[in-house]
DNA sequence: CCTAAGGTAAACAGATCTGTTTACCCATGA
DNA sequence: TCATGGGTAAACAGATCTGTTTACCTTAGG
């Protein structure tokens, strides 16, 4: 599967599938290298530690949302949306960040520092959709739909379906309304 | 500290502690054994297995909500404080069901099914009061508002800090006006 | 008194984990 | 041609984990 890749990738490649489908403490470096098909030796001089390895995984994570034309309103229900096709694809296992800093103890490891980065910009991006819809408090309401999200992601790892998510989506609904609506009637 | 009480009770009190402090994966039974001021062979004729010690902990974990008198409203929004408090506290460390999910990779263990009942429980108390304030759809807004402290709780797991707690009560409270004035509005 | 239950302390077995080391292989380019 | 960089395979070191075993102690009841 990673044959065609260099050594550095495949190892990449191999510590997310594994670390995320299996959790990171659960993961010996050992099987990491079974699975990247390269001789550990090769894995320590690309990672020199484990920790590196986690930190590497999870900054191979760290995605911009793809910008988009669409209405911010739009936007931000299809994520919801992008979120409970997530979650119903089987292969679901909670947010890698939250589960990161669950598994280790250390409020010192890289690992907190790029999940405290990784969900504060989710909520800018958020934030900057509300703007455009003026909103009143955009950065309250950008908390409170990340809100959601986590606790999808949390309730989805637990039981195992997607079911909260679309429950999520309407509540984000009702909370855009109110906002728009309260913000219109001020305005107007 | 637990010298008073008998073996099996300071057993769990030393489980319950280190298994919430510094994770399942991350506390060996020794370091429980020795805490809880017993020898290895005590604990393991109390608790045969390290699992059986997971169980037990969680088992024990597994508290109702008091009853109580006040208004559901109150009550519904009276918990988002409690959450509050937690998370404010400073050893808290995320919800013990989830993160027990998360560190325990098989979904057969019978820690999953207890994150389940836990969570559902939590839902029905939700969707109990929600029915005394006669809104239209108690179920669906039950799972909403528990999003919502889900999401507090891996926030502030990740964060270490409860601003998120006072975003999710506003939104609770947005959610329970809409689902009230949608009711009247129909019923009148 | 003295037995038996329940406890301690500590060594042990066997697995597994991170990280290192040794010895070797092989392709490429000067 | 042949040195070198990058790779493999596998043994090893030392720590740590779950669970077992051995030998001893303490104490309360008949």
């Amino acid at each position: 599967m990673y044959k065609s890749a260099r050594p550095g990738e495949r190892i990449l490649a191999a510590a997310d599938k594994l670390f995320y489908e299996q959790g990171i403490r659960a993961v010996g470096v050992d099987a990491i290298a079974e699975e990247a098909r390269v001789s550990k030796r090769t894995l320590y001089n690309y990672y020199p530690t484990k920790d590196d390895l986690i930190a590497a995984y999870l900054t191979g994570r760290f995605k911009q949302i793809a910008p988009s034309d669409a209405p911010a309103r739009e936007q931000i229900l299809a994520y919801f949306d992008r979120i409970a096709a997530m979650v119903a694809d089987g292969s679901f296992r909670g947010c890698p960040y939250v589960n990161a800093v669950t598994e280790i103890g250390d409020r010192k490891h890289a690992a907190v520092a790029l999940a405290v980065q990784f969900k504060e910009q989710r909520r800018q991006w958020y934030r900057a959709l509300l703007e455009r819809l003026q909103v009143k408090d955009p950065d309250t309401l950008a908390t409170q739909l990340q809100l959601l999200v986590e606790g999808v992601l949390a309730t989805a790892l637990v039981r195992g379906d997607p079911g909260a998510a679309h429950a999520a989506r309407a509540a984000a609904e009702v909370l855009l309304d109110a906002a728009v609506a309260r913000n219109t009637r001020r305005k107007r």
